[in-house]
DNA sequence: ACCTGAACACCGTTCAAGT
DNA sequence: ACCTGAACACCGTTCAAGT
């Protein structure tokens, strides 16, 4: 039934995700749904949790490195990358820890590398909040569709993006210098590149708190200051 | 009107935004609101943009320093509190600029602080979104009600985090130990604290990037290298 | 130009009843 | 133990009709 409601939410997104839609996949009436699940919203929890539980057993099978902020950033990358393609699991990951097992596991992988920084509960806590807020944050903002009344306007255009950018080339150059100055890099950007980029942001700050020398546990070749 | 639905919102969240609802308050007929606005999602935006734009009157009087990354600190900071007391704004933020003008106006400012870092124009769009990636993304996160079950259950416990860390405390330490390791910090956790130390190691991992001297229009004594 | 009542086509959820 | 049809109490949106 799972399987059957992820295959709903990936193809049409959550609105498309009705228990009558649902129950007709599946060759059953509504009601039959209330059996397996208490409500739309644990519905929503354990396909979730599905999701993920795919993305621990893949990271289950990362060599790691040496260098516990590298292999904090290809696990955030993945972890990214997974919920870019279920957009919908953005608003619903961590919300009951008991149905979702799986989304705890991956928390525990991210943290496991902070972890390896050597820092203070409070600040290993805080670091990885951070980057799991700025990876399902991020994901959430760049993987919501944009206003169906926009899309049909001017959908002849190359790739949507371009409908911003011709309300912003309107504007006063004067007035709106920021917005002028990187219009052209909006319109021709990546939205992978401009997670990593951020990412990489983090990471930098985190090694400059950790106290220069990223490696706790072993004597650190790669990562030394620059 | 938008101010009797940010009223609404505000009391009772989004799904208590109802066109009946809102008719009743107005003291009309439910499809008068169809004259001023052509869809909920609409509504949605619009009042999202009200909502910004006393933030962007609030921070039209900020003094502004000699050091910008203090500045957007600063920025960062105010609208962070601004969502998060209308926490569902987060999920209509920057959906349609012609109709949330004083969203860009918001963005611009942030953007205009960034700018005075000297960065290329690529590197200075990407901190900005990473910014706002993780200033609405933590504010959207740390916003949503928890699952109407569980607060019904345990609503007796101190915090709700509680809820949280009484299903951490039983997982096997051994399997989980980053989880154990931040259980207490999780508890007594301030969603303040954890936004500003998130924000700080974004901006520490700016101004890094920058190159070390983060001012680039005047000589900076206050933001040396630590 | 502005507002309305009444309908339409949906929802999630419940419940008595079936096997 | 598992499933069902039919109903309940809602939604956003439309539309012909009013002033």
């Amino acid at each position: 039934m799972l399987t059957e409601a992820i295959a709903l939410l990936d193809a049409d997104g959550e609105g498309a995700l009705t228990f009558r839609a649902l129950a007709a996949r599946l060759g059953g009436g509504v009601a039959s749904i209330y059996w397996y699940v208490s409500s739309k919203d644990e519905l929503l929890d354990r396909a979730t949790d599905q999701v993920i539980s795919e993305y621990v057993a893949r990271i289950a099978d990362l060599p790691g490195s040496e260098d516990p902020l590298a292999d904090l950033r290809a696990l955030a990358v993945d972890l990214f990358d997974t919920i870019r393609e279920h957009p919908w699991t953005g608003r619903y990951m961590m919300r009951d820890s008991s149905t979702q097992p799986h989304v705890v596991r991956a928390y525990e992988a991210l943290g496991e590398q902070v972890m390896r920084l050597g820092m203070p509960p409070r600040e290993t806590f805080h670091a990885v909040s951070t980057v799991l807020g700025f990876v399902i944050g991020t994901a959430i903002d760049l993987g919501q569709e944009p206003p169906a009344e926009l899309a049909a306007t001017l959908a002849d255009r190359d790739s949507g993006l371009e409908q911003y950018a011709q309300v912003w080339r309107d504007l006063d150059p004067e007035e709106f210098p920021y917005i002028h100055a990187i219009i052209e890099e909006f319109v021709g950007h990546d939205d992978a590149d401009q997670f990593r980029a951020g990412l990489d942001l983090i990471l930098e700050g985190m090694r400059q708190q950790a106290g220069g020398a990223a490696d706790a546990d072993r004597a650190g070749a790669s990562a030394g200051p620059d």
